[in-house]
DNA sequence: CCATGTACCTGAAGGC
DNA sequence: TGCCTTCAGGTACATG
């Protein structure tokens, strides 16, 4: 499911739901989702702050920290009393001593809860937020140029630039009208500031819309995103351009599946 | 350094 | 109706 703008959602709801909650506990029905890398359970600690870095959250606890990865499937849902009875795929409960319950629902088992001393522990080199303020156009700039790779999968290394995936990306190049193929390092400046914009523009529409919900996506209360409705490109392969009526190709590009308008987005190399 | 394939998992959808 | 293959919002790791 998630890239920056659900992850974004989900953030903003807990940080109303569940800040100054204090742990009960937790628990785990399927054992690689919770990876406990401290000797204790966050029993007791109470959530002081919810950030979001890239696709990541961070709980930050009194002692310690959740960091949450929803990777496909994963679902963080909350609720004031139990009432996911009978649900498939929960893999994690996370109960308050107030009676309230944020569970975890991640039917592909992808999605990954850690207990850290440090974030650092198992965000290993995540980039610099694609919607981070300091990520200025000259900054992308930099990064940009300094790789001979193809622009699809630059944009999806988490290392550089963090909080993109497969549907925004191919969103933003469609707005940009660069082709995914397009060899980062031949990028004009003009070009570069167009998928600089494009970027921006896509993910803070879609954070506006609460997010894409394809299948799997729910937010923290359960409720699917509106975003899907506004793709241009994103699953509309052998479908006609929004732009120019040109039939929207489908390729497979880094391993995922790549929606592009031929005509429309012009290859650099 | 870069591209590609595989592994981790489940379920939905399409072809025959 | 089955059975088989392919595909899916992600990422880590192995191999040329």
């Amino acid at each position: 499911m998630p890239e920056l703008p659900e992850v974004e959602t989900v953030a903003r709801e807990l940080q109303q739901s569940i800040l100054n909650r204090q742990i009960r506990n937790i628990e785990a029905y399927w054992a690689k989702t919770y990876d406990n890398r401290t000797d204790t359970d966050p029993d007791g600690q109470r959530i002081h702050k919810i950030r979001r870095l890239g696709k990541y959250l961070i709980f930050e606890l009194d002692k310690t920290y959740l960091v949450i990865h929803l990777r496909m499937t994963g679902q963080l849902i909350f609720s004031e009393h139990p009432n996911h009875d009978g649900e498939n795929g929960i893999r994690a409960l996370l109960t308050f001593y107030d009676g309230s319950f944020l569970y975890f629902k991640d039917m592909r088992k992808f999605g990954r809860i850690y207990h850290v001393h440090n974030p650092g522990e198992v965000m290993i080199n995540v980039g610099i937020d694609a919607l981070d303020a300091a990520l200025t156009e000259e900054m992308f700039s930099g990064i940009l140029k300094k790789k001979k790779t193809n622009v699809k999968s630059f944009l999806l290394d988490q290392n550089y630039i963090a909080g993109l995936g497969n549907i925004y990306i191919d969103e933003s190049l469609f707005r940009a009208g660069v082709h995914p193929e397009s060899v980062t390092h031949a990028l004009k400046d003009k070009e570069v500031n167009r998928l600089y914009t494009s970027i921006r523009f896509i993910l803070q529409s879609a954070v506006d819309n609460m997010g894409s919900t394809i299948s799997d996506y729910r937010d923290a209360y359960g409720n699917e995103g509106n975003n899907q409705h506004y793709f241009n490109v994103y699953g509309r392969g052998g479908l006609t351009c929004n732009s120019c009526k040109t039939e929207i190709s489908k390729m497979r590009l880094a391993g995922r599946g790549t929606h592009f308008c031929s005509n429309c987005q012009i290859i650099f190399k």
